[in-house]
DNA sequence: TTGATATTGCAAGAATTATTGAAATATGGG
DNA sequence: CCCATATTTCAATAATTCTTGCAATATCAA
């Protein structure tokens, strides 16, 4: 992850709307929500999803499929793992001595490895 | 944590200066660095240092106080820690027979249980 | 093919956020 | 008290991002 990655994808969190939709598809699983679905959610209209959604999946934290008339997106736990890594990898620069609990960085987010099959 | 902080928070990381300033005071660890020090390190500017790191602090991210002449900022790694776990607390609706791994979500961060005394 | 549903693209204005240097403030040392 | 160092405030400009409705595209079902 580079830094460039890591402001994008923050960017596209700093947002209310975003960072609701994210919420929502996270709580969602690997199975995701249709265009719709979140949009209903969430409480904005097609249009105004549509382009947040896509910042999301440019931010590479989240992915969208399309399953006949609806377009699915569900959450890349694997990115979201890695930016958690990215902000605090070098936490202490690796020197836990100069910590109190002394953990190296370390995030972890539910939904094991990353895909689970489902419906992709 | 409610959506509003979370935000907040989010877009002090969302931008390439204040994602540096952050990471480097992470790398610190809890004594943080001068605001001269960090300035030199990221490569900016003293005025710049001053606005990013405000937002940083009115984010709730980091902590600063004076030492002398200098002020001293680090990272509040409790504030790191909630938002982590805003951002995936909900995670498969806590159902790990949705997910494959099935841990419910949970973001560590060295420095143990936070203040670790040091100069401040 | 036609109609209905689902989603995306476009464009212009509105709003927010970033950048910069110069001046102001705070502190310690002589 | 005066000077040098460290940091912040101010103000104007520049740049980016958001919002909105409507038109366009894609797919399914009849």
């Amino acid at each position: 992850m580079d830094e460039t990655t890591a402001v994008r994808a923050m960017s596209a969190l700093a947002h209310a709307h975003r960072l609701a939709i994210f919420r929502t598809l996270i709580a969602a699983g690997p199975s995701g929500l249709s265009a719709g679905e979140v949009a209903r959610a969430v409480g904005i209209g097609a249009t105004s999803l549509s382009f947040h959604m896509k910042e999301l999946d440019r931010a590479g934290l989240t992915r969208s499929w399309r399953v006949g008339r609806f377009i699915r997106s569900s959450v890349e736990v694997e990115a979201v793992r890695r930016l958690f890594g990215f902000l605090v990898d070098d936490c202490c620069q690796g020197r836990p001595e100069l910590c109190g609990g002394g953990l190296t960085a370390n995030a972890v987010v539910c939904c094991g490895q990353d895909d689970n099959e489902s419906n992709r």
